[in-house]
DNA sequence: GCCGTTTTCGGCCCGACTGTTTTCAGTCG
């Protein structure tokens, strides 16, 4: 079972609970929210937390929770929920996946109107509407059956309340925007938030923030926005538009005055929010995205147009975006020992990088020459690099033919090292960890090359005991240096395969291996919670954008954003240190 | 159901917006 399946379950607990008696489990039914919005923003499978005893590292997962997830894991149900749920009719759970329902409305329809399919409730819900029945019950009208009927078709063609955009397009997206809305004179300051600002690696709605001394001028602009499907809504301090692929862009407004309070509101996430809200309110503090009520003086609001000030009232340092999820940070700003988070002007090389040189390789060649990028590592200031094509292809070469072309690929870049003073240039190569744990090429071919990378690109399917025999395998040749995008998953695409980390990442602290954070958007791998578990394990990293092409060299900052969010610092990010310090640790 | 430098009991973030309503319920972030 996924995050995102046992998320929905939990959801579908708490809409139970909802409806059977929202105010007797007000409390419950929060717990179960809360527990499901961890589980879901969760990068390591809860499955695999629950077999290693660590679920009560996720919080919000306390001891009922567990047990309810052990057995959800062992027998496959869990008697409590199945308890809670049996008197609500299944057919209301598909209408919860519908922007705009919600467990109070969905069950009023399913009952009066007596749905038991599930598999066609949404269909029979569409016809009442259309045959105008849904507008004569009891607090529906005309125009929520109108909403209704439009809330399906536009499910239909795919909005709903979980697909996420990676990265990059929910930036372009909130960019045009940013564009559009700097071109009001009444606009003064406009940013990106929410998990855009986070850089969280899926986003959900596009957050944008504006501060201005004409609301309603903004909000009038905002609306008008020719790329828009519609408004959703349009209010005093905000506004919501739908725009094309189903997506949502979120506006909120404040005066410069107060826009600290704002920003910190925005950025969330919800978790860090309720958190800070919980230890303002033990302070005597009440926050809002207004500002600050002191329990002392509660009809004076104070307000704040940074949120360092707004963090500052609080008794905490500012706390970088990257890390507001609720997983300790709070804590650390109070005593001050929140962690100097990696940047990216701190990085001083890329190893991953493949060139056009022709070694005939086993997957995707890069498209530019090895001059171009090493141009372009200058250009960004690099110290050094490390080219990392593909090893030369095992079913169309003899071992004599890889020896032969890699001492040609040696040669090619020893004539380069001359050519430059600025950037040192390693030779690496990025090696198949075959399914028997042994590297695509010999130990000939090896000894040509600096270290290589090693990584998976084959036999996604073992299990997640000989995945880790295979990786721990590869590791262990003298010339493996980095394993490389580790969990091999693509972002909404496919999960990757499983290892067991704890293992992984004891082997690499002892024996001086590196792991990588790639900085591909769609693989952003290793993800940021195990970079967290990495950073506590005393493993170092690379932060590496694998770049096929001149312009991927560019990507740095997705990496960096993924380390960030994971706590670390300078000191643990290898391709940070100067490099004399670099070079002898690729001798160790 | 979760959680802890007021607490292992007794609290639990704070607000916007809409539709159907004459004061609120439901959904959402």
């Amino acid at each position: 079972m996924t995050n995102a399946q046992i998320a929905k379950l939990l959801r579908h607990v708490a809409a139970s609970y909802t409806i059977k008696n929202e105010a007797k489990f007000r409390f419950q039914i929060i717990a179960y929210q809360k527990a499901a919005e961890a589980i879901e923003s969760s990068s390591t499978e809860i499955k695999d937390l629950a077999a290693e005893e660590r679920l009560q590292t996720i919080p919000g997962v306390g001891p009922s929770m567990q047990q309810h997830l052990k057995d959800l894991f062992s027998k496959g149900s869990v008697p409590h929920f199945d308890k809670v749920m049996e008197d609500i009719p299944q057919a209301v759970f598909p209408l919860l996946d519908i922007p705009s329902f919600g467990p109070k409305k969905a069950y009023k329809l399913v009952t009066h109107f007596k749905l038991k399919d599930q598999s066609s409730v949404i269909a029979d819900i569409k016809n009442l509407a259309e045959e105008g029945e849904i507008a004569k019950l009891e607090g529906f009208g005309e125009k929520s059956q109108a909403d209704i009927l439009q809330a399906i078709n536009e499910y239909g063609l795919g909005v709903n309340k979980t697909s996420r955009m990676v990265l990059p397009f929910a930036s372009e997206i909130a960019g045009k925007l940013i564009e559009y809305l700097k071109k009001s004179p009444s606009v003064l300051q406009v940013y990106p938030l929410g998990s855009l600002r986070r850089k969280k690696e899926t986003i959900g709605d596009v957050d944008i923030a504006v501060a201005t001394k004409k609301p309603q001028e903004v909000l009038d602009y905002f609306v008008a926005y020719p790329y828009k499907e519609r408004i959703i809504e349009k209010g005093n301090a905000s506004a919501s538009l739908l725009i094309s692929g189903g997506k949502h862009i979120d506006l909120m407004v404040q005066p410069p005055e107060a826009f600290g309070s704002l920003l910190q509101h925005f950025t969330g996430s919800k978790d860090h929010n309720i958190h800070l809200r919980e230890y303002a309110l033990k302070k005597g503090f009440s926050l809002s995205e207004y500002g600050i009520h002191k329990k002392s003086n509660p009809h004076k609001l104070e307000q704040y147009e940074t949120e360092e000030k707004f963090y500052k009232a609080l008794g905490l340092d500012w706390i970088p975006p990257e890390i507001r999820e609720n997983a300790g940070e709070i804590e650390l700003a109070e005593k001050h020992n929140l962690p100097q988070l990696i940047a990216l002007s701190d990085m001083r090389g890329d190893f991953h990088l493949h060139s056009n040189f022709p070694i005939e390789p086993s997957h995707d060649a890069g498209a530019d020459t090895m001059e171009t990028m090493l141009k372009k590592a200058e250009e960004l200031n690099y110290n050094y690099l490390g080219f990392s094509e593909h090893n030369p292809s095992r079913s169309n070469h003899t071992p004599k033919q890889v020896y032969e072309l890699l001492t040609k690929r040696s040669k090619k870049i020893d004539q380069l090292r001359k050519s430059t003073n600025s950037v040192h240039i390693f030779s690496l190569l990025e090696t198949d960890i075959l399914p028997n744990g042994n590297l695509a090429i010999d130990d000939e071919s090896l000894s040509l090359l600096d270290g290589t990378l090693i990584s998976i690109h084959s036999v996604f399917g073992m299990s997640k005991l000989e995945m880790t025999k295979r990786v721990l395998k590869g590791l262990r040749h003298p010339k493996a240096k980095i394993l490389t995008h580790p969990t091999g998953r693509l972002i909404n695409q496919r999960p990757g395969y499983e290892l067991e980390w704890e293992e992984i990442f004891a082997f690499c602290k002892t024996e001086n291996k590196a792991i990588e954070v790639n900085s591909w958007p769609v693989r952003l791998d290793l993800p940021d919670s195990l970079v967290r578990r990495a950073v506590e394990s005393g493993v170092k990293l690379f932060i590496n954008t694998d770049s096929h092409a001149v312009s991927h060299m560019d990507l740095m900052r997705y990496g960096v954003w993924v380390a960030r969010r994971g706590f670390a610092t300078k000191d643990d990010i290898l391709n940070a240190l100067e490099y004399n310090k670099l070079a002898a640790w690729f001798k160790k």
